[in-house]
DNA sequence: CGTGGCTATGAAAGCGCTTTCAGGGTCGAA
DNA sequence: TTCGACCCTGAAAGCGCTTTCATAGCCACG
């Protein structure tokens, strides 16, 4: 079960033999201990540099008890949400000396398996949205691995982070109201992540609180064209606006409207740069952040013992107020 | 050096103990071996859920003799390019059973230590674009860890997969000229990377073609504000046509021209969603193939014997016409 | 010149796992 | 009943590294 290719890599023994010295001393030198006389060091530098010596990763691990190395999971990285938030993890994740290890769950059948085959990897994880199971996840915290959850509903004793939905989506709904729209549809599925639910519930919230009509949520996938797709039937008979639970759906509603049906308003969530310059009003989340705060806590829980008392944060959240929701100031309709 | 938070976890010894086995009856009990008799298998399964046991990937690691992980390397994960990029490479290499190791060098001063010390971690490695010198990389090659470079100029010896950048550009510039534009300016910097320069040069070849001057690239940072204040400088004295090196760049030139200054045609790279709705005239990459096409050569030379003849490869490119570069068909101006 | 106290180094154990090799048990055939 | 064949299991080695513990060598001091 060897790796087949190349000539094998060197290893301690053969640097401490050419450079005349035992192994505990090419530990040494090469971690920088003071233990060793410079002479020593240069010595043993020198050999390793010879034989291109490159420590593997797994002998050290096994010795020190720990991987140095934290993983992270998330649905995928199409657009630009999941991308920034593994930015802002592994910026810093690495500022702590940790290498990353990324499973994006896609639709593999074998999600859960490949989480626990990661859990092995690392010394700690973080979970995002819905990528496996809140069995899985008790399962691994069961095994006291460091766990935070990102953008998904928490589980009892893991560390949740997540981002403002209810609360923004309603100041989107009064800001759309302040238009003087009255009919709405709702763009998503709430069964399908828990910030969509969270964005539809404010919604819902804020309809009930004037005492309109609550729409039942479209359920539509959260890409351009499932967007586009839903789009066109809804608009035969439009709305006064439509809220799509994220960019990408909204755009595909504009480019729907763009087809011809009508011109209604359009709501996302995200702030894309396509928002930018499509005209979108949207929600901008600290995504970065929320990665950095992951790996933070994650850090904090693997090196505190007794380990804090699971934390949950909730991160702010930012209505941006475009045009595609109507012409500003509100006077014409 | 432990870790110090949580219960140690537990190690096949623990499971064999309970389920009254040896530790190699577990490894083969949980590795799924004919060895074992399936009355056995469940004892130990049954063990090893009782206890919660995570096999240290370390040790399989090391006793193995192989990672089972792969590692890409990337300057950052701003916009959809190197995102997309990663994401092909992971599902890729997950099918192959490897995990994926992250570094994401942005402007880290210490990127050529954190390579070499992740290639102690990878049955191999893909380095994409200016992330770390070729001093680097040649250095890694000679140890013999499995190498492949992306959108990079090649390395002696070394796989390499790049996107066609010259011809395409050179198609994208004698469009420009069918428009009847003849003065032109290119944003972004060649010496920065491989790709803009190839692009810098598949422009300067067709304009020369057509005996028209060539001008100096202007050189700008590959994000948006570095391109809206470049082109405000550069709008002073409009050309006909502005190139950006990238969509973000060019979508940057697109706010300064929405900010008043005339109205040059323009152009990007990379077909970002935003140049959809900016309707900017780009160029579309096959990023995930790239990605993908890197897991898979490196896949072939972790697992060949003897290793494969260095390859190299460039992926097709495809120009995106929208408006930005002026009304079609081309007759008025 | 002897002795104690350092300091640089080496020997060896051990991290958790896989795998080879050997052996005990069981069963069928003689 | 005995013997060989075969199957399942265990003992043990070994993967590459870190770290503890012991020790050889050195210097300063008495």
């Amino acid at each position: 079960m060897k790796a087949l290719s190349g000539s094998k890599a060197a290893t301690v023994y053969e640097v401490a033999q050419r450079a005349g010295v035992s192994i505990a001393t090419v530990s040494r030198a090469l971690r920088g201990s003071e233990l060793v006389t410079e002479k020593t060091r240069e010595r043993v530098r020198a050999a390793a540099a010879e034989l291109r010596f490159t420590p593997n990763r797994s002998g050290r691990s096994l010795a020190e008890g720990r991987h140095a190395a934290n993983g992270i999971v998330f649905p995928d990285l199409v657009g630009p949400y999941y991308a920034e938030v593994v930015l802002g993890y592994e910026e810093t994740a690495a500022g702590f000396g940790s290498s990353v290890l990324i499973l994006a769950t896609q639709r593999r059948p074998d999600a859960a398996e490949a989480v626990r085959e990661l859990a092995g990897r690392v010394d700690g994880l973080a979970i995002m949205g819905q990528t496996v199971g809140d069995d899985v996840v008790e399962e691994i915290a069961a095994t006291g691995l460091p766990l935070v959850l990102l953008a998904r509903d928490p589980v009892a004793g893991v560390d949740t982070i997540r981002t403002r939905n209810e609360g923004t989506a309603a100041s989107l709904t009064e800001h759309l109201l302040g238009h003087g729209y009255r009919s709405f549809a709702f763009l998503g599925d709430p069964e399908a992540a828990p910030d969509v639910a969270g964005r539809y519930a404010g919604l819902a919230a804020a309809l009930a609180a004037h005492g309109l009509d609550v729409p039942e949520p479209v359920p539509c996938a959260l890409d351009l064209e499932s967007g586009r797709k839903a789009a066109l039937k809804l608009l035969r008979d439009p709305p006064d606006a439509v809220v799509g639970a994220n960019d990408e759906v909204a755009l595909g509603v504009y480019l729907a409207r763009e087809e011809g049906a009508g011109r209604t308003a359009i709501t996302g969530w995200d702030d894309l740069l396509a928002a930018r310059f499509a005209g979108l009003t949207t929600v901008a989340q600290p995504m970065r952040e929320l990665g950095a705060t992951a790996a933070r806590w994650l850090h904090e829980r693997i090196n505190t013992n007794p380990p804090p008392a699971p934390r949950r944060r909730v991160l702010p959240t930012q209505l941006v107020v475009r045009r595609s929701c109507g012409p500003h100031p509100p006077e014409e309709l």
